[in-house]
DNA sequence: GGAAAACATTTTAGGCTTAAAATAATTTGG
DNA sequence: CCAAATTATTTTAAGCCTAAAATGTTTTCC
């Protein structure tokens, strides 16, 4: 049964609009289990990679931007994409490049660019990854209709903008 | 359109069940979405928490764990809670009883356990900051109805089930 | 043309995170 | 009882991550 106050805005005595302190446990509870579930699938997706290909997720992410690219992407480009930091990104292509599976050069046309690239390795690794990791989220996800799935798109589509929004009135 | 093989299994010539290889990627775009959503959230509400309180996202957690039990938790409770590993909540308690915020003793019934508290100090800050981080989810969840809000929570839950029943699979 | 602003990246300092090994305490089964 | 297994925590080594400052490059605009 709903509380005594169960409107958004209170004339007091005067008639005036006041602010009623509202509740917002809901949204509270839906944060709290988006980050759950994204939290669990998330371990376990970094589990499986290091146990089956000894690579992190945040490798495996990288050269997922990477293979969408045949071209090569520049690293702000990575960076907005896989919404990290800068310095991030550069950390974690030093070591791609290390172990072979990055090529970086600094674009022609503007030196303060530097364009990576999967190599030949790279690609070939990740595609073997890529393929099996997929059956993974399937797994994971298995229990979902299809119907559940289309409208969690929805929802999360839904969510996405209004987070957006959010965080745009914050730093407009 | 459909594509010409839309079912599970095939039958070949000999009548024999043959796995097909699926596609998945419905699921895999689903993962990326969800993945996205916490992200955003996520670095929304880290942001905020520095800018407005000088804390960290991890600390808030913790804090926001032992406000709701006042008798304290061990640390393997905290950690399963948290989802996070042992030693991670070793670090976040030490930084947290040196800044005053946690109180930590060797329970008198199993001497290889910890319990942790808020000390008085630490639940005043954490009350204070709580009550300003359910505005900031409120905002960042603005624009779903009351109806989506109860739709995600429900379709999160199976979500979440599907993948524990998943990760157990693997790891039984 | 050249100073100032904007931009892409790297560096830095500090904190978070994990998996695995080590330590310490308790429980279990002969 | 006591050795072995289990449990709780800490330590370790390595990597991830961020914000802010620093560096080098290009663009803007007077």
């Amino acid at each position: 049964m709903p509380a005594v106050s169960d409107c958004k805005d209170m004339l007091d005595s005067e008639t005036k609009a006041v602010e009623t302190p509202e509740d917002h446990a809901e949204e509270l509870r839906l944060w709290l289990r988006l980050l759950t579930c994204t939290t669990l699938i998330e371990g376990e997706v970094r589990g499986r990679l290091r146990q089956r290909f000894d690579v992190t997720l945040p490798r495996f992410d990288l050269m997922a931007q990477l293979d969408k690219a045949p071209d090569g992407m520049t690293l702000s480009d990575v960076s907005k994409r896989m919404m990290v930091s800068n310095g991030n990104v550069t950390g974690l292509v030093e070591r791609l490049v290390e172990s072979g599976h990055l090529d970086r050069r600094t674009s022609e046309t503007d030196r303060r660019v530097q364009v990576i690239r999967l190599t030949k390795l790279g690609r070939a690794e990740f595609r073997r990854m890529a393929s099996e990791h997929e059956t993974w989220i399937a797994d994971l996800f298995a229990d979902l209709t299809p119907k559940d799935v289309r409208e969690l798109m929805r929802l999360l589509a839904k969510t996405k903008a209004s987070a957006q929004k959010s965080a745009a009135r914050r730093k407009p």
